[in-house]
DNA sequence: AAGCTTATTGATAATGATTATCAATTTCAA
DNA sequence: TTGAAATTGATAATCATTATCAATAAGCTT
């Protein structure tokens, strides 16, 4: 079995979530698929595999697959949303609450990509890069707008 | 007037469009706020200068703004599309010299919209970001492979 | 300033993408 | 196997945005 089956069936049982022949459908349609697509791209690519599949199901199980860490927002401009493959989550960057503290760490591929063309356009050799985010978590935000800086 | 007025008023004629007393509104409306806002709070930010102003009139002006440089996608993944103010509001990034301590200051785009995603999906309100990439330049790399740390 | 050409406007309808609803079906733990 | 609960596909509904269009306004030209 491909790890990232095996990922997406841990992340439906942790989260409560059945796995049904329907979402096995649509995430074995993404995994064949490349690039950036559409949830209308991947009802086609999952119709292929099973004609009865619902519309409503791709968008669905594609939000699941994002959720799940193997699908991402491709963020375009314009028209339909795009997902595309996360496949390694091979660094860390830190995201800290103002509020209370609370240290994140994240990884995000867009922006590894972002600052390897950057190293590039400056005509720099890359040795490393220091990232952090600061905001207010949810629970700070809720109860007031108290920061430490 | 307004720098950002200027601007908005050259690149109108740059591309034969009329100054029109509806876009004045949707531009000033715009230049008075603040953070990422979607069409919807962009018209009722108008409406307050002008009540008769029309919904599509804003769709309108705002691709015009962000045609002009003014505005841009704030690339938000859920909701409507929202915009943020982009003249005169530029983040900086540095791009460090571990070789000759040369700082550039830079800006990537894609690398904040990613940065507002990862924001939003850990349901951070955000207050700022620290990015610093360190590398040697061309020069340093050059010469050998010695650096600062 | 008046006339003229053309862009622009606001209202409305239309579209496109996504989400909500719901009865029938499927999953899966007991 | 059984039954509670999640999931499904079809459909309707919603949300954001764009197209349409007759009335209006901008800004040349004279």
């Amino acid at each position: 079995m491909k790890e990232e089956q095996y990922l997406f069936i841990r992340y439906l049982k942790s989260k409560g979530l059945k796995l049904t022949s329907a979402r096995e459908t649509v995430l074995t349609a993404f995994l064949k698929s490349e690039g950036h697509l559409s949830a209308e791209d991947l009802l086609a690519a999952a119709k292929k595999i099973d004609p009865g599949l619902g519309q409503a199901t791709v968008f669905r199980t594609l939000k699941i697959l994002a959720d799940a860490g193997l699908a991402q927002d491709a963020c375009q401009d314009e028209g339909p949303r795009r997902y595309e493959h996360v496949y390694k989550h091979s660094h860390h960057d830190h995201l800290i609450c103002v509020g209370c503290g609370k240290l994140i760490e994240f990884c995000h591929p867009e922006i590894e990509k972002a600052q390897n063309e950057i190293f590039r356009e400056f005509g720099f050799q890359a040795s490393g890069h220091r990232l952090e985010l600061r905001g207010l978590c949810a629970d700070c935000a809720g109860k007031s707008g108290k920061t430490r800086e």
